[in-house]
DNA sequence: TCGCATCTTTGCGCGACTCGCAAATTTGGG
DNA sequence: CCCAAATTTGCGAGTCGCGCAAAGATGCGA
């Protein structure tokens, strides 16, 4: 990857980053393109050269990390059992960024974060990205079965069930009643997804 | 309910219906949102007092038709098996829409729907409703399993998997080499999870 | 039946956003 | 060291989302 690839990529990591701080401090709509840019030392119009909007731009980072969740996959040992590598990889590449790595995790970060998720623009992006992300996990998984991802139902479905436990997960989490760490919530709906969810 | 509140949901529905079949025959940005204010008889204006875009216009379709899966599922024999009436409800609800109801189903209708579905807009807003939808369902799996949604993982997990199904089924319906008809893939999908999806 | 309180529609206007285009600037290979 | 290619930037056009207040429609109670 020469220089001027390299550069592209930071910016990029940077634009959202910036994006998703000012958000977290300000709020969504009090949040101008022009700041984001501005933060970054770029101008307005280059933004939209990397991001198509602000809640893309969001987004990206959880894109970003979700995807390498298949890559992840790919590398685990060939005889492990299809489940047991999924948890492995989710958790190899998921649920330390998401807990409080790279981040202040403080009080008002995570109140902060909490509104954000709730906003409309950000939702739709958010999970246009989880599933761009599946998407890429089901072609892993149709790698590691044998399965064909544009023939078979099966890679589609343990990937959209993956993505079911990380999305309850993170519901449950932000929206719940009970306050209960992430990692054990996710290896909670991991486990029972795996176990073929019996009835309670 | 009332006139007035009928009225509503009226100009509701056909506001959300010009929006698809404009999109559907000239495609998403050739659209404006004048256009399908026009087409009902009522302003602009009154458009984005209904919806806050033409996304989610198009998307509230797929969303009302969502709901009444939940609805379905609350009016289901209490001694029916949960997958049974699971299965039960998204067909009487769903399936029959999905396929050629009350829509003309020629071959450019549904060239202009498979252009839809990869709108970048249109497919934040879909995913949007059908998550959304989806809570609506684990509600009903609480109340019909005696679990918790506000602390239990469990009735996120059962929508959240059901929800996967139905994506992935649409999924192969539309972008997949072998065709087969979508009431055959969401049957065999929801088969798939309800049995645990176990490794081929 | 009628009048009034309430809800809905509409026009206006502002600020923001997306994107095409072309000029200016930066980068990397030869 | 220089040139071709990629990237950044400014500018402008076309939309969009929404707050506000006036105008119109509706339904309930007297």
């Amino acid at each position: 990857m020469g220089l001027r690839e390299r550069k592209k990529e930071e910016t990029r990591i940077a634009l959202s980053w910036a994006a998703i701080k000012l958000t977290v401090e300000r709020g969504f709509d009090n949040v101008k393109v022009e700041d984001i840019a501005a933060e970054v030392g770029v101008s307005h119009r280059t933004f939209n050269n990397y991001f198509s909007s602000k809640g893309e731009a969001i987004a990206a980072r959880h894109f970003d990390r979700a995807v390498q969740i298949a890559d992840e996959l790919r590398s685990r040992p060939d005889d492990e059992p299809l489940w047991e590598a999924i948890t492995n990889a989710v958790f190899a590449r998921f649920a330390l960024g998401m807990q409080e790595a790279e981040r202040p995790a403080d009080e008002r970060w995570i109140a902060g974060v909490k509104l954000m998720s709730q906003h409309p623009e950000h939702q739709g992006e958010f999970l246009k990205a989880h599933t761009a992300a599946q998407e890429a996990l089901a072609a892993a998984v149709a790698e590691r079965t044998g399965t064909d991802a544009d023939r078979d139902l099966y890679p589609h479905l343990v990937a959209g069930v993956v993505g079911a436990a990380i999305l309850a997960a993170i519901h449950l989490w932000l929206h719940g009643d009970a306050p209960a760490p992430f990692e054990e919530l996710l290896r909670d709906a991991l486990g029972q997804v795996a176990a073929g969810l019996p009835t309670p």
